[in-house]
DNA sequence: ACTTTACTTTCAAAAGC
DNA sequence: GCTTTAAAAAGTAAAGT
């Protein structure tokens, strides 16, 4: 072959927020017995765990309250999704009675997100070429990559998709996914995907 | 100073008093495994950094020595299983596997990534099959891997399908419940990766 | 054999053992 | 280090139909 056709792949991710988990500081310390008393559906177990385990519906995350006025708040799947299940988790505590006075300093602790970059990865070559990695199939399928900068770990699968944990801010799972990227065609551990003819019945 | 030489020589006998009992340790694993000398002697260099790096601390010593083992098996090319080494030490393969990651991330040591055919070996011998069919094996997983159908993949399942495939060309036929058992897998994911062998591969199987 | 459930890996925080 | 929460990836495992 004389003519240089364009190597490169194409960048077309996909890239979703799986789950976003937060501290959310109240300032009040707080009586989790009460709490377990009026408060319906909740789960406190002090001797298993120091946190109360309250579930919210919509949206859909978990919070761990602790008697310092400290929570935890996962499963949030966007920041407004976060502050929105904030807010309605103290509602409903302040419904029942549960006195909560200052406003809540809510802040992002870890990002999980998840990416398909439509590529095939040759996990050989890449645990070869690739720092900071490590990749044992006996234990997990995918090889996992320490990125230092933007500081995250990524779990990388064959199949082009990956598990990118471990951002504070949703900017740096997105620098995070173009970076490695850039990296796996740079050293020539991605090919495209065949053909995508799934129009078929 | 005084004082000084004191504490070096303490912290020496220490690592001495540690050394002896990890390589008591080492013999004994490595003999219920049936290990050559120069798989413990490698195993014996990796633990000796690990205590130099004060990676012991705060950790079994067992499960140390079952991690630099296991190290030392990966980069001779020694077949050997996590559970394998685990299960002759009081530590589960998770206590295991975590002070091998330790190993990995903290010393020097190169362990090249598995490769199913280093199963082959072990898994054919121990199951008494010729020459001729590891090697058919070893030429199909071979194959497997230039088209990426081994990545992620249990290397021991991979090798187990393999030689079930190989067993059946050359009529050395031996059931997937043998060779699962050997080589320490199930029997649903020897059949699901000989499935995908053959058919990806296109090798014809003739009946059952 | 098929489905469902569950476990492996990564991450961070909370309070206390 | 452990305890608890949530979530994805792909492989393996076990239990129930």
């Amino acid at each position: 072959m004389v003519s240089v056709i364009s190597n490169s792949i194409a960048y077309k991710p996909i890239i979703s927020i799986e789950n976003i988990v937060a501290t959310v500081t109240l300032d009040e310390s707080l009586d989790l017995y009460a709490m377990e008393r009026s408060v319906p559906n909740v789960e406190y177990d002090p001797d298993q765990f120091p946190g109360l385990i309250f579930r919210l519906e919509t949206p859909k995350v978990t919070s761990l309250i602790f008697k310092s006025g400290k929570m935890v708040v996962t499963g949030a799947k966007s920041t407004e999704e976060l502050i929105k299940a904030v807010k309605r988790i103290i509602k409903t505590l302040k419904k029942y009675s549960i006195k909560i006075t200052g406003k809540p300093k809510i802040q992002i602790q870890n990002i999980v997100a998840s990416a398909n970059l439509h590529v095939h990865v040759n996990l050989d070559k890449a645990a070869f070429l690739l720092e900071n990695n490590m990749y044992e199939p006996e234990q997990f399928p995918g090889l996992i990559y320490r990125m230092d900068d933007p500081r995250v770990v990524l779990l990388i699968f064959s199949s082009g998709k990956m598990v990118i944990t471990g951002a504070k801010r949703e900017e740096e799972v997105y620098k995070a996914v173009k970076k490695i990227f850039d990296k796996l065609e740079e050293l020539d551990c991605v090919r495209p995907i065949e053909e995508e003819d799934e129009i078929e019945i | 100073r005084w004082r000084k030489w004191q504490v070096r020589a303490r912290i020496q006998s220490s690592i001495d008093r540690n050394l002896a009992q990890a390589m008591n340790e080492l013999e004994r694993i490595g003999n219920l495994l049936g290990l050559p000398k120069s798989v413990k002697d490698e195993a014996a260099l990796i633990y000796r950094k690990a205590v130099e790096k004060g990676l012991v601390r705060g950790r079994s010593i067992e499960s140390v020595v079952a991690a630099s083992i296991y190290a030392s098996c990966r980069r001779m090319k020694i077949a050997r299983t996590l559970d394998e080494i685990a299960q002759y030490t009081k530590a589960n393969r998770k206590e295991v596997a975590r002070c091998y990651r330790l190993l990995l991330r903290e010393l020097d040591v190169e362990v090249p990534v598995s490769d199913p055919k280093d199963y082959v070996t072990r898994i054919g011998s121990l199951l008494g099959l010729s020459g001729a069919t590891m090697k058919l094996a070893a030429e199909i997983l071979e194959k497997a891997k230039n088209v990426g159908l081994t990545a992620g993949k249990d290397p021991a399942g991979l090798a187990a399908a393999a030689i079930y495939i190989a067993a059946l060309l050359n009529d050395e036929r031996r059931t997937q419940k043998e060779i699962a058992q050997v080589a320490g897998v199930t029997e649903v994911t020897v059949r699901n990766r000989y499935k995908e062998l053959t058919q990806e591969l296109k090798i014809p199987i003739q009946n059952q």
